[in-house]
DNA sequence: TAGATTATACGAAACGTTTCGGATTGTCAA
DNA sequence: TTGACAATCCGAAACGTTTCGTATAATCTA
């Protein structure tokens, strides 16, 4: 490893000298700084990161926080493709991206703060932590500058991207309303993630606006799984006929309703409509294909750390970022009856 | 942020006693480290590793370092797998991982060893770079601990994990040539990933252990990619009518390759068998639903940091890990005819 | 020509650790 | 009582940076 060290003694200026030199300085002679700059080129000199970060608290790294990354997970390429958005915009800023993978029992042991510190990360991207994980507390409440994925929480320090899920889903049953259908059912995710509850909240003044009634016993629950959406729907639909379309909270959930209905011999669309959230890749290859919300993901990633890099420069001037949704209109919608 | 220099004026003892006592060395009253503790406890302190890694020259984290992460990628959870999989075992040994993304044009800019003397890494793990670019040539004569995926080379300091690709294509084209196939086609990817030698080898291998004769005219190539291997095979299946049976070096394309059969109206299996190679999420939902051979990406990246660490630590004895792949029948493979 | 100003260079301290080589007690055998 | 030894503690240097304040020499101003 080549240090400043090693280029003073080379070039025999001053390890002051050859700082300043190479953070451009102008108190250093054109000529000398020339000089140090050639042998620092030759001998393929970098600072050393940590060393600089020790002194300047800036360690050009941020950490993306993200729940519980494990097998299963690996399924789920909404993380990923906000990973990739980081990832892009992050390398251009001269920054680098730790991985932070927690899970609540972690949490116990370790604070917030601590990791942090730990290595002087100068902001944190978060997604996908539960509603009541100590993290996203200390985060909220604490000085470092936090950007949340899809949690709708800002102040000083805090800021969050997300999308028009709340239009884009009032969009979605609207469309479904417009159509024909009077009685449309709604698959829920868990309780722990806050996109649950907004997505159920806009259902709701989805069908309001469209001068539908709200009927709670029309909700179901399926924990963002197909498997659980596919028992849940199956009862469900059977003891339900009267409902023709089902708006679900994300596409594999869609993916359980859609299986249900065949094994009831439901016609998708013409007996029963179905619209999902996510536009996983999987929609376009379902018969039918799968009408969806389509997320950027890449985009939540990227424009996140966007203001991320703001927020630490302190040079935003809003604390949040909402990104356009769209709906994805293909094979399983149609008007109730064909 | 709480340092040692904290815990000394509080504790009233000095900096080096403090650190002695909570890296648990023998020379420190068992009564003045449980103070000691206390206190750390209390304050919330934990060390700075980048000041550690300074002195100690252990970072505590690796890299890794993957080609070109940008929009397009999301969709390989190939990737995204193998990142879990380092995330779980890196996390476990108390390492932390950061993301490198690069490109053959930023490759030059910054070498091997200047981004890993920037962060200390402690090692490297590369998935995903061209054969020919010059940071795996430089890892690879380097002396940084380094372990490569799916790239078959080892010497003192780097290693590799793969799975036996070689075995298995070769069971798969066995297997076809049992059913009673005859004419076998290959439908490669570019020529930049080694794995579309090995595969390509070990498919001509096959063939000639079954008994069959190697045709060069037999092989197409769709990159990786599902519309031009529909492309090309859409050309082939015509101007071949007596191959019965398709192996894929990927899913991606064994997509392709399904959909240019269906436009020419030939029914997958009866008349054309297919497999596909990877195992991803789609290939349980296309119908017919595909047989593949399934890659254990989670394991690759979990494995491969048990590796790379046991080359940090010095206390491998191998260099190499292969880990099992299997053939996975599903409903694109029968006899010819049916 | 004296004093002020500019251009250029550097010493030393600091960041938060670890670690080497002592220093200071107290205990015990001879 | 003395010397040896163990137990316990600490000062100072080092890691690779940045930066504050200052030093020196050259140039300018009046």
């Amino acid at each position: 490893m080549v240090t400043l060290k090693d280029l003073a003694r080379i070039t025999g200026y001053s390890v002051t000298t050859v700082s300043r030199a190479l953070n451009g300085y102008d108190d250093v002679n054109k000529e000398t700084r020339d000089i140090i700059l050639a042998a620092a080129e030759k001998l393929e000199y970098t600072p050393n990161i940590n060393a600089q970060s020790l002194v300047t608290k800036r360690s050009k790294t941020i950490g993306f926080l993200v729940s519980d990354l494990k097998r299963e997970s690996a399924k789920d390429n909404f993380t990923f493709e906000v990973l990739c958005g980081i990832s892009e915009f992050v390398t251009e800023a001269g920054y680098e991206m730790i991985l932070l993978s927690t899970s609540s029992s972690k949490q116990k042991n370790k604070t917030f703060r601590q990791i942090v510190s730990e290595r002087n990360l100068e902001g944190i991207i978060i997604q996908g932590l539960k509603k009541e994980d100590p993290y996203l507390q200390e985060a909220i409440k604490g000085s470092v500058p936090t950007v949340l994925v899809d949690i709708p929480i800002e102040n000083e320090t805090t800021g969050y991207v997300t999308s028009n899920q709340h239009d884009s889903v009032k969009k979605a049953i609207k469309y479904l309303a417009r159509l024909g259908h009077r009685n449309i059912a709604y698959m829920n995710g868990h309780k722990h993630a806050y996109v649950s509850e907004i997505r159920y909240q806009s259902y709701k003044e989805g069908l309001s606006e469209a001068g539908l009634e709200v009927d709670e016993n029309l909700v179901c629950y399926g924990d963002y799984e197909e498997e659980k959406a596919y028992r849940a729907s199956l009862d469900f639909l059977l003891s339900n006929p009267e409902v023709t379309a089902f708006f679900c909270a994300s596409d594999i959930m869609a993916l359980g309703v859609l299986k249900a209905a065949k094994e009831l011999k439901l016609d998708v669309p013409k007996d029963l409509s179905i619209i999902g959230f996510d536009n996983i890749l999987l929609t376009q290859y379902t018969s039918p294909t799968l009408s969806t919300i389509g997320q950027k993901p890449f985009e939540l990633g990227k424009r996140g750390t966007e203001l991320l890099l703001e927020i630490i420069q302190n040079s935003s001037t809003q604390r949040h970022i909402i990104i356009q949704n769209e709906l994805i209109l293909r094979e399983s919608t149609a008007q109730p009856g064909g």
